[in-house]
DNA sequence: CGACTCCTTGACAGCGTTCAACAGTAGTGG
DNA sequence: CCACTACTGTTGAACGCTGTCAAGGAGTCG
C-alpha cells in the first residue's frame, strides 16, 4: 500500500515497475543518502534494486589513476541496479541529497522463472533500454565533437525532465564532463557557444545549473553534426 | 544432431549455448555471407539469433554523415543478436567470408517463461557479458588515449583467440579505428609505437594483419594508464 | 563574512585528425 | 607470369579541437 501509492506518485511514466519487482521480493523501505555519498561500490555484491523517490544518482567507473567515466544519470522515478549481475559493475553515488526505495533482489532475471509475465516484461524493458542508451553513448563518445555531446546531453535531460521551462540540472559541470568524456572547461565552452548562438540561456539571474532552452529545434540539429562542408573539423569525412 | 555436434566443435568455451537457445526454437541452419555483406541492418525486425561457425562479424552504428562506431566484433563461436529487442539496434556485417548458424528467436527472454532454467542462465550470462563489455568500452572511448586503446584492443583479441603465437586479425585498420573511436592513421601510429617499444612485431614476412605479441606483460601495463596519480588527470605522455 | 567549491574565460600546448605521398598487397585479366 | 589496378597500411607535415594551466568571478555554506 505504502509502496503502491508512492511509486505511482513519483514515477508516472514507469508506473508500478518497482511494485512488480518488489511483489515477489521484499521491500526494505526508504533510504536517504546525503549529497556525494556512495550508494554502492563497483565490485560489491548486488543485493538490492533501487528507485529514486527524490534526488539524482550517478553511476561511474574509474581507472586506477583517477580518470572517471560516468555511465548514466538516474533521476526521479528511475530504477537502477537491475541490470547488474551478481556484483555491481558500477559505483553509484548520490549527486544531491537523495531518497531511494530499496527492494531486495534475487539474481538477475530470477523473477522471470516465477511465471510473473508482468515483472518479466518490466525487467526486459529495463535491460533493453539500458542497452540502447549505452550503445548510443558509445557512438557519442567515439564519434561526436564537444558541442554535439553537450547538445545531446541537454536534449536527453530536457526530455527526461518533461521539457520544463527552466531545466534544473542536479549535477555539476564536472559530472557532465565525466559523462561526456570531456573536461569541465570544454563543457563550459560548449555551453557558451550554444548560448551565443541563441540556443539556450544560462545565468541571467538564475543559477549556473538552471538552463532555459530557447530553441529546441536548433538544439536538435546540433545533436548530430550536420556536415557543414565549409568547416572541415572532426565531423565531415563522408567517405 | 547436426547442430549438437557442430556447436560443440566450434565453441568449446560456450558449450551448447545455441543448443539451449535453439531447443525451443527452430534452427534454420547454416548461412554464408561474403566479405563485406550485411547480415542485418539497424532498425530491422530481429527474428534470428546467430552463432559464428567460421569468420568474423562487426556490429556498428552510423551517424547521418557517415561517421561510424563499431560496438563489437564477433569471432568464431560467438553468439550475437540475442541482446536485441524487437528490432536490431546495430547493423551487422561480415568482415570476411563468414558462415553462421541461424536460429529463429522469440522475443528477448521469451524462453525464460518456459521454465527452461538452463536457457535462462545462458541468456542472462550473454546479456550480462554484453553489458560488461559495453560499459568497459565506454570507459575506453571516454577516457583513454590512443595507445591505451590499441593496447586494450590487442589484449582483448589476443585473449579471445586463445593467445596464439601469431595473432591473425580478421579486420582491417579501418574497422579497428572505428571500434576504438580513432582514425586509421592513429591506429597505425600506435601500433608503430608498440612495435618500437618491443611489445609486438608486425610485418616481418607476415601480413600487416598478422601480429606477434612479444611482451604480453608490457602490453597489459599499456592497457590502462598507471603512473603518477598527482599529475594531469587525463594521461601521461606517450613517447 | 570568509573560505570553499563551482563555473567561466583566456592563453597555450599537445594529441589526434587531416591532408598528402608512398610502399606493400591482393585481385584481375591478358 | 606479369602488368594493371584498386585497396590497404605506413609515415610525414601541418592544422585544430580539446586538454592543461592559470586567473578571476560567482555562488554556497559554515
Amino acid at each position: 500500500m505504502f509502496i503502491q501509492v508512492s511509486v505511482n506518485e513519483i514515477a508516472k511514466h514507469v508506473p508500478g515497475q518497482l511494485n512488480e519487482l518488489a511483489r515477489q521480493n521484499a521491500i526494505w523501505g526508504e533510504f536517504k543518502y546525503p549529497r556525494g555519498s556512495e550508494i554502492f561500490g563497483e565490485g560489491e555484491p548486488a543485493k538490492y534494486v533501487y528507485q529514486i523517490r527524490e534526488g539524482a544518482v550517478r553511476t561511474s567507473k574509474r581507472l586506477s589513476d583517477g580518470r572517471r567515466q560516468i555511465g548514466a544519470f538516474s533521476l526521479r522515478g528511475d530504477i537502477f541496479g537491475v541490470e547488474d549481475g551478481e556484483v555491481h559493475r558500477f559505483t553509484a553515488e548520490a549527486i544531491v541529497n537523495t531518497t531511494v526505495l530499496v527492494a531486495k533482489r534475487r539474481s538477475l532475471f530470477a523473477e522471470l522463472a516465477n511465471d510473473d509475465i508482468s515483472a518479466a516484461n518490466n525487467v526486459r524493458d529495463l535491460v533493453t533500454r539500458t542497452l540502447e542508451r549505452v550503445e548510443n553513448h558509445l557512438l557519442l563518445l567515439g564519434r561526436q565533437n564537444s558541442v554535439e555531446r553537450v547538445a545531446a546531453f541537454l536534449f536527453e535531460i530536457d526530455r527526461r525532465l518533461g521539457q520544463p521551462k527552466v531545466m534544473v540540472l542536479p549535477m555539476g559541470r564536472r559530472d557532465i564532463a565525466d559523462y561526456l568524456g570531456l573536461t569541465v572547461e570544454t563543457v563550459s565552452r560548449a555551453l557558451s557557444i550554444l548560448r551565443d548562438e541563441g540556443v539556450l540561456s544560462v545565468g541571467r539571474g538564475l543559477t549556473q545549473r538552471e538552463i532555459v532552452l530557447r530553441d529546441r529545434p536548433k538544439l536538435g540539429e546540433k545533436r548530430v553534426c550536420q556536415s557543414d562542408p565549409e568547416r572541415r573539423s572532426r565531423c565531415p569525412r563522408l567517405s
